[in-house]
RNA sequence: GGGCGUGUAGCUCAAUGGUAGAGCAGUGGCCUUUUAAGCCAUUGGUUCAGGGUUCGAGCCCCUGCACGCUCACCA
């Protein structure tokens, strides 16, 4: 915390609203009108404040100065008050504070007011005694809600016990010209009420900051997504991970079956994809020796859009040398309570009104058991695509015909498992035809050792005992290019080079990948990803 | 892509096919410790866009756009 200022003689070059002895007035600004801003119109609101602009620019005041003086945040303001109280010893906290005036009540000869900064509120008090009548009217006249100031003063408590700034000097940092939506704010008990808000999705997600700038909810979702990445990348941290970065432009796109995003290179005329997974370049490090490494980054995925995806999304992917998928479970359960200890202090959340605990260990549930509880068919049972088909079809389900077994069972799981996984609860055993890049189980070459993780009834992550057999993952990818012939964009493109590492020898490992935005989605309560995303994606205005 | 729904003042929302309204915000006035401040007065509209039916459309019909829910798609 800064010490509390207690000389005003540091604020000689102050941009004083009050005596409108500011500096000479920026680039020309004195002479700036209403001009139309672009194609759009000003209305009837904004008209009031530019007009406002134009005074004080007239009248020698810069309505957006190139510095502020502020020392303490709102609650630092308040803390060094209330401990100079308790101290007792009657010393003066003197503060200039600054932030977005967020309420404003002029009551003739006194004007209380609130401003809001990253730590929160703190009340102006301003008088006619300390102020005089000029400057106070000249709060009134000048300043509007959501506009940027700052204030020095001296702080104290009222009569009614809030502690607040005795103003003393302001001045207005930044005009703000449109509104804020937010009607009118109440504090109670320290929390924001909001009596009528911005709660248009659309306007909300297209004009983020001013959801930002009245919502405090919407502030504090993303600072919590900002502390679940700082714990996920300090739990690999002290496992002796290495982040790294690898691209996302790529001539090749794999690790993934999903549709790439094309863009093109003019200078190399050359197509090139926006990466929909890590996995492969991330494991060639290993082939180098960078035997644990992590990346925390945007994939793309060229598909539809939901509750649960975005076209691009916060991806987190690592890969262990010597690790198998038991020991990733293992860490997985570890990871998440790791986090969610460290974003919300207990290891339970309420998720679509259920509470969830994700204390270790969690359930664990064999794929193939796991289908036979739940609709009586096994896989086992039935080894080509038309016998899983024609048992599918026996218990009244209605599969797309001709599809591959893998995606027969992928939907299953899909319809009959993951909605009833709540708890956190591991899938694993995946049949191989949908797992190219996983290692089958010694026993069992049919199935690969994967899981996937899921909690509130969405799949969480996905990780595997990586293949690392050159002669084995050559077979799968040309088995995955002739099972996604006839869905062009979906197939699993030959990627030469990645087999070329994997002939150097890469360290048997385990690997991982989690969608950092569901986690988000999970910890902070919100059932759409749009609203862990800062600009989810939209279609293009039509205005 | 399919189905259902929504679109009205800066924000949140009303309005049987018959003069488009309220609260808040804004503007003007009163008020020296307020807490959604209060009281008085008052401004503010291409009813998403474009067609159509009708004497008359915010409302009914058609087309388009955006958003929401849902299905499909989706490691």
């Amino acid at each position: 915390m800064p010490p509390p200022v207690r000389s005003s003689s540091r604020c000689s070059k102050w941009h004083k609203l009050l005596s409108g002895q500011c500096g000479p007035a920026t680039s020309g600004g004195a002479f700036l009108n209403l001009q139309p801003r672009g194609l759009m119109q000003y209305n009837d609101l904004e008209k009031i404040r530019v007009e406002k602009v134009n005074r004080l620019r007239a009248s020698g005041s810069n309505p957006y100065p190139t510095r502020a003086h502020v020392t303490h945040t709102a609650a630092q303001a308040i803390a060094a008050f209330e401990a100079a109280e308790a101290a007792g010893n009657g010393e003066v906290i003197t503060v200039c504070v600054g932030g977005r005036l967020r309420s404003l009540r002029a009551m003739g000869k006194l004007i209380f007011a609130h401003i809001e900064d990253r730590s929160g509120r703190v009340q102006l008090f301003l008088r006619v005694n300390e102020l005089g009548e000029q400057a106070l009217q000249q709060f009134r006249e000048d300043l509007d809600l959501g506009d940027f100031i700052e204030a020095r003063g001296n702080m104290f408590r009222t009569r009614s016990g809030e502690v607040s700034v005795q103003v003393q000097e302001f001045a207005l940092l930044a005009k703000a010209i449109t509104p804020l939506p937010a009607a009118k704010d109440e504090v109670v008990d320290g929390q924001v009420v909001r009596h009528a808000s911005l709660s248009d999705p659309e306007t909300r997600y297209r004009q983020r900051y001013a959801d930002l700038a009245i919502n405090p909810e919407v502030r504090q979702i993303f600072r919590t997504r900002g502390k679940i990445i700082q714990a996920l990348r300090q739990f690999l941290d002290e496992r002796d991970f290495l982040e790294v970065e690898t691209p996302i432009l790529q001539p090749i796109y794999g690790g993934a079956a999903a549709k790439p995003f094309v863009t093109y290179h003019n200078q190399l005329k050359q197509n090139l994809y926006l990466r929909i997974s890590f996995e492969l370049y991330l494991k060639r490090l290993l082939v180098g020796g960078l035997e644990r490494v992590y990346e925390i980054g945007r994939d793309f995925r060229n598909e539809g859009v939901s509750y649960k995806h975005n076209p691009e999304f916060t991806q987190l992917e690592y890969y262990m040398a010597y690790a198998d998928y038991l020991k990733i479970m293992q860490m997985t359960e570890e990871m998440i309570a790791f986090v969610c200890q460290r974003v919300l202090g207990k290891l339970t959340f309420t998720f679509d009104g259920q509470t969830i605990d994700v204390t270790p260990p969690w359930r664990r549930v064999d794929l193939r058991q796991g289908l036979i509880e739940a609709t009586g068919i096994d896989i086992a049972a039935c080894p080509t695509a038309e016998s899983l088909e024609a048992a599918m079809r026996a218990r009244g389900m209605n599969p797309k015909p001709g599809q591959a077994r893998g995606k027969l069972i992928d939907g299953l799981l899909g319809d009959y498992l993951e909605p009833t996984f709540i708890q956190p609860t591991f899938l694993y055993n995946y049949p191989r035809d949908i797992s190219p890049l996983a290692k089958s189980m010694p026993d069992d070459p049919t199935t690969v050792e994967r899981f996937e993780g899921f909690i509130g009834g969405m799949e969480l992550c996905n990780a595997f005992t990586e293949l690392n057999d050159p002669f084995d993952q050559e077979a799968r990818f040309l088995e995955m290019g002739r099972a996604y012939a006839a869905e062009d964009e979906e197939r699993h493109p030959m990627d030469e080079d990645y087999l070329q590492a994997m002939r150097y020898g890469m360290p048997p490992n385990g690997g991982f990948g989690m969608g950092v935005d569901r986690l988000t989605m999970l910890l902070t309560g919100q059932r759409t990803i749009r609203e862990v995303l800062l600009f989810p994606h939209l279609r293009e205005s039509s205005d």
